[in-house]
DNA sequence: GATCCAATTCAACAAGTGTTGAATCATGCC
DNA sequence: GGCATGATTCAACACTTGTTGAATTGGATC
């Protein structure tokens, strides 16, 4: 039985399919299929190779999943934990619209990660639970001090309550990448590519308005996403 | 092969299991597999008769499931559409709000159901998105009513998108019932039975100040959903 | 050229899936 | 009692799934 984590030795030996492009192919497959549904044959099919050789470089299906999370969770939490230094002093309104920004770029591509995020895929796969709430809860913490800060410079309405907050904020921000550009676009006449932003922007503006301690205050321009 | 539509003829021959049985029992297994890895022998064990027997019921998985969705979908519909009447002269806010607590009375202990109207489930039973589709647009333009009657009466912001704050509304209020009673008792110290009460008046709360005219109004007594 | 070893494939396993045709059961009607 | 008919079960089909042990490739090293 060989290790489940050694690709080639040092030798530029040129593998046919290394363990990355299979988490490619893992990704594109979970993406859409969700995970119990995608089968490793249709994986290796993707990757052009034999079923057998995802078990050379992975213990099981579950932990193919779980290298998954690893390659992209913690980029997204260390941005967002770089949010959150208190010497950050622009207003509170830029830095949630920064929060929104992040989310955008790292999961606008990356289907398999926002449902997993959502934590539809992860029924009848318990032992990822653990890893998965264990990054959620480090970016969810990360958000709430942002909102408390904000709260502390008198930006945010002292009654808030950080957490709900929070989750609002990011939860809509996941459904506007995820079902807005399906839905909007058989219900509005609009380019289905604009759709995420306009909604982002409608989403922002609702959302400060709610939050912030002076509603009618105007907001500061807010940057589009980059592609 | 038997009609997939004729239970007993009329007399009161005492079946074992009926199809509304067989409903139930796919609603209980539709809602903790998904559709996709729901099996009909779960369904069959559930509601403790052989798999077989749906076959004589309905015509295969994809209709058991059409008929899941045909016994429930119509009464939130219904409810939604006779708050629409321009009669109805309640403040806007307290209407909007009637459209939360619709949701929660019918959706509360359904998560079969909502997990279907979120679209999850659906990847991979093409035939009845229609279906679905024709259902949720229904109860969308509903709503929207309410928002364009709120914007002519002066409740609302004239620049709001009626379209958007739709989706904005009766999303996060699906997340409500969905994820925070999941998600919050871990974070919060909280009696996990009044989560979802507390997450729709945060929500609610939010969500007026950011549509209405004049955000510092004070909300109207809003009703708490009765159980 | 022989050897070693990582990379890859092959073929099969046991289990589970949706579905179906025939067979049984139980009741109502003559 | 006999019989039709609806309700239910049985046993099997063809297929897909995750997984694995043995076999094969192919380049690096001696």
């Amino acid at each position: 039985m060989p290790l489940a984590s050694s690709p080639r030795s040092r030798g530029p030996k040129p593998t046919k399919v290394d363990p990355d492009q299979l988490l490619d192919a893992a990704q594109a497959v979970f993406a859409e299929e969700g995970l119990r549904a995608a089968s490793l044959r249709a994986i290796a099919r993707r990757a052009g190779c034999d079923p057998a050789l995802i078990y050379y470089h992975f213990d099981s299906k579950e932990a193919l999943f779980a290298a998954l999370l690893e390659r992209r969770f913690p980029a997204v939490r260390l941005e967002v934990e770089q949010l959150t230094d208190p010497a950050d002093l622009r207003p509170t309104a830029l830095r949630l619209w920064a929060v929104l920004l992040i989310y955008h770029r790292h999961l606008k591509d990356d289907p398999g990660i926002r449902s997993l995020i959502r934590g539809e895929i992860v029924r009848g796969a318990e032992g990822l639970n653990h890893l998965i709430e264990n990054q959620i809860r480090q970016v969810t913490t990360a958000i709430r001090q942002i909102f408390d800060q904000g709260i502390a410079r008198g930006d945010l309405r002292p009654d808030l309550q950080p957490l709900l907050a929070t989750f609002f904020l990011v939860k809509m921000q996941m459904e506007i990448l995820d079902v807005l550009p399906v839905v909007l676009p058989r219900l509005m006449a609009l380019p289905p590519g604009e759709v995420v932003v306009i909604g982002m922007r409608a989403w922002f503006d609702l959302f400060w308005r709610g939050v912030a301690l002076d509603p009618s205050a105007s907001l500061p321009p807010l940057p589009d996403p980059a592609d």
